[in-house]
DNA sequence: CCTATTTCGAAAGGCGAACG
DNA sequence: CGTTCGCCTTTCGAAATAGG
């Protein structure tokens, strides 16, 4: 493979982050490693939270079958970079996974604790120090949803992300802010308390292995067990120790902890958006997150088609995530919804998007104008 | 520039399990 | 058996984006 002929951004998630790869040390490794790279991805030492774990199908018979299931075979590498574009990964996933994490669930660790029998699950202390310090990485966006529907996506935990939010709220929130107090000045110093009392193994990552064994028998742990493995040992079999000192083993999770690698490509989303501020309010940070989360969309929907529709939107935030050319519309609208409550019409847009939704699916073509609730919304 | 549609954030209510 | 605690699901309101 000629990496000149990579494209830079191959590798690279719609919003210009890369992506990050994991594949255990080897010949292939080093092999593949400059093609990432050059693609604008990044092969990392450890696993990540986002991270993609690559094996070589040669390989397969070195992992557990079970652990087969998240990795994704070295060819789609290969594949990506010949036809010069981001195929599907579950088309190169060694073993398609089919256990939905709910189910898994259901033989939760948790057994003779308190937790649950029937379908819900109850929080684990991995859990919890999984959440407080993904939370500690994004104390801004807290207030927010996003932050947590990501942790959700990342299977931080196997719960909801409602349910991690609300399980924050009303616990950990609590537990977090007794401990700034006491360590204010650095939140970190906070998550590695939390480490060292091995409530947490390794951030958000982690899950697992601390210090009970069962871990892996949990739900996450089909797909995240597997991600502590580091550089020396991705086998979850193998790994006797969970890690704890590698330092940037599971400490370094985030994606925007992952320098080192390769060209950080400053990503606009998470790093702008952990600078915002210390959580000043809601609202304010709308219009930056709005920019974020579009570009997350875009990451989720790397079709082709999606990509020029939204190449538009994202064109007027290109490099200025949190300009300004919203924050007018923004005004304007503000004002007329003010207005349009103030005057009535309250249920105007709720009941317009639900009749919609509803009619939508009803009767798709009925020629019934969904916008019949709408009309008086339009009060000019 | 205005209107319509889509998406996000937040809150409330409901359901299930454990404990007294 | 009743009460309390905790998690999950659904609903409501607001803002941003896209299209005309």
């Amino acid at each position: 493979m000629a990496k000149s002929n990579i494209s830079p951004v191959l590798f690279m998630t719609v919003d210009g982050e890369p992506m990050s790869f994991f594949l255990r040390p080897g010949p292939v490794k080093l092999k593949l490693q400059p093609l990432i790279t050059a693609g604008g991805g990044m092969l990392c030492n450890v696993q990540q939270p986002g991270a993609i774990l690559l094996i070589d199908p040669e390989e397969r018979a070195s992992v557990a079958e079970m652990h087969l299931a998240s990795y994704i075979s070295t060819q789609y590498i290969r594949d990506c970079i010949e036809k010069n574009e981001q195929l599907n990964l579950e088309d190169y996933r060694v073993n398609p996974v089919v256990g939905p994490k709910k189910s898994a669930r259901l033989n939760n660790t948790k057994e003779n604790c308190s937790g649950l029998l029937g379908g819900r699950l109850a929080y684990t202390p991995e859990d919890d120090a999984a959440i407080l310090s993904y939370v500690n990485k994004h104390k801004t966006e807290v207030g927010g949803n996003r932050l947590w529907q990501e942790m959700e996506k990342q299977r931080l935990t196997s719960h909801s992300w409602q349910s991690m939010k609300y399980r924050y709220k009303v616990r950990l929130a609590k537990k977090q802010s007794e401990a700034a107090e006491v360590g204010k000045t650095e939140e970190e110093t906070e998550a590695s308390e939390e480490e060292s009392k091995g409530i947490l193994p390794g951030i958000e990552t982690t899950k697992g292995e601390t210090d009970e064994p069962e871990t892996c028998n949990s739900p996450q742990d089909e797909g995240h067990c597997l991600d502590l493995p580091t550089d020396s040992d991705p086998l979850p079999a193998g790994r006797a120790e969970p890690h704890s000192d590698d330092p940037q083993t599971e400490v370094s999770p985030q994606k925007e902890s992952m320098p080192e690698n390769v060209l950080p490509t400053q990503l606009p989303d998470s790093s702008s958006q952990s600078k915002q501020m210390q959580k000043p309010s809601p609202r304010p940070e709308q219009s930056q997150r709005r920019s974020t989360r579009r570009q997350l969309q875009l990451d989720e929907s790397p079709s082709p088609e999606h990509y020029n529709k939204r190449l538009r939107s994202s064109a007027s935030f290109t490099e200025q995530p949190s300009s300004s050319p919203h924050p007018l519309k923004k005004t304007k609208q503000a004002i007329n919804s003010a207005l349009h409550t103030t005057v009535n019409q309250t249920p105007s847009k709720k009941a317009r998007g639900r009749s919609l939704a509803a009619m939508a699916e009803s009767q798709q073509e009925n020629g019934q104008a969904p916008v019949s609730e709408t009309a008086p919304a339009g009060l000019l």
